[in-house]
DNA sequence: TTGCGTGCAAAGGTTTTGCATGGCA
DNA sequence: TGCCATGCAAAACCTTTGCACGCAA
């Protein structure tokens, strides 16, 4: 990284610091804010956009919008996964050799060539799924 | 289903002759336009919110905003899934046994239950991953 | 001085909401 | 008649863009 900015240093910072918490440009510019390291957030944006081509963080498209999330470069490898849970919207990172089979054979048989960075599994982790197995019956 | 009106199916009819196309809302209100069949920007969004909850169809979040396909009610087994190619937005239904010792590890190691219909494997079809090696050189 | 990053404000696009209207039970 | 879905328009929202300014090389 040739030259850095001081803004670019804070959004990096702020997100590195929540980890594994996905958080949206918003929150990040107010996070900020409150820090005493007021970034503009047109800045936080563009910062953001940069930041994922770099490789930093991850960008997770969700129902309100986009949210982002640091990533750690060791963890970035091919039997690491992404794990949404649809509960409480954290996201978990796993490593896990028994998938390596699975995209084997995707990439044999199907010819599809998964990108482990940008692959969300969805589920409900054990505290979520047993909270939506009083509350959901019948719907619509 | 105890009372549809001509609108809902419409919205449904045009997405399952879509198959395994993903649409934007306002693309399948302007089909439904030229079809003669007029619906309202409003009542497409209200529709589609429907009859994802009833499980018709997927929503998918992109960078554009939302998609929705059309969801066979056959193809809902566990070990399905989606298949998301990053180059050309298709979203391909998948059956494969070889994740089902990958979901059973999770579920005892992690205690974390996949959602199979909201699992979405993202990327990239054969077609783009070859288109994507000349394109992509130094970033950032 | 030159160039790039910044911040504000405005624009752009998508999705939701309010409200009057109309159709089906 | 009563209720719910509809459609229009407006609002709300997130994200991007234009442009003038300022800081660093």
């Amino acid at each position: 990284m040739p030259y850095t900015t001081k803004q670019q240093q804070a959004v990096l910072r702020c997100l590195s610091q929540r980890r594994s918490e996905p958080v949206s440009a918003l929150e990040l510019a107010e996070e900020l804010r409150r820090e005493g390291q007021a970034v503009g957030l047109s800045t936080v944006y563009r910062q953001l956009e940069k930041l994922e081509r770099a490789g930093h963080i991850h960008k997770v498209n969700t129902e309100e919008g986009a949210l982002y999330q640091y990533c750690d470069r060791q963890e970035q490898g091919r039997d690491c996964f992404l794990l949404k849970c649809e509960g409480c919207g954290r996201i978990l990172h796993l490593d896990c050799a028994q998938l390596k089979p699975f995209y084997d054979h995707l990439e044999r048989e199907h010819h599809f060539v998964i990108d482990p960075r940008a692959t969300m599994f969805s589920g409900l982790c054990q505290l979520c799924a047993a909270g939506r197995k009083e509350a959901s019956h019948g719907e619509q």
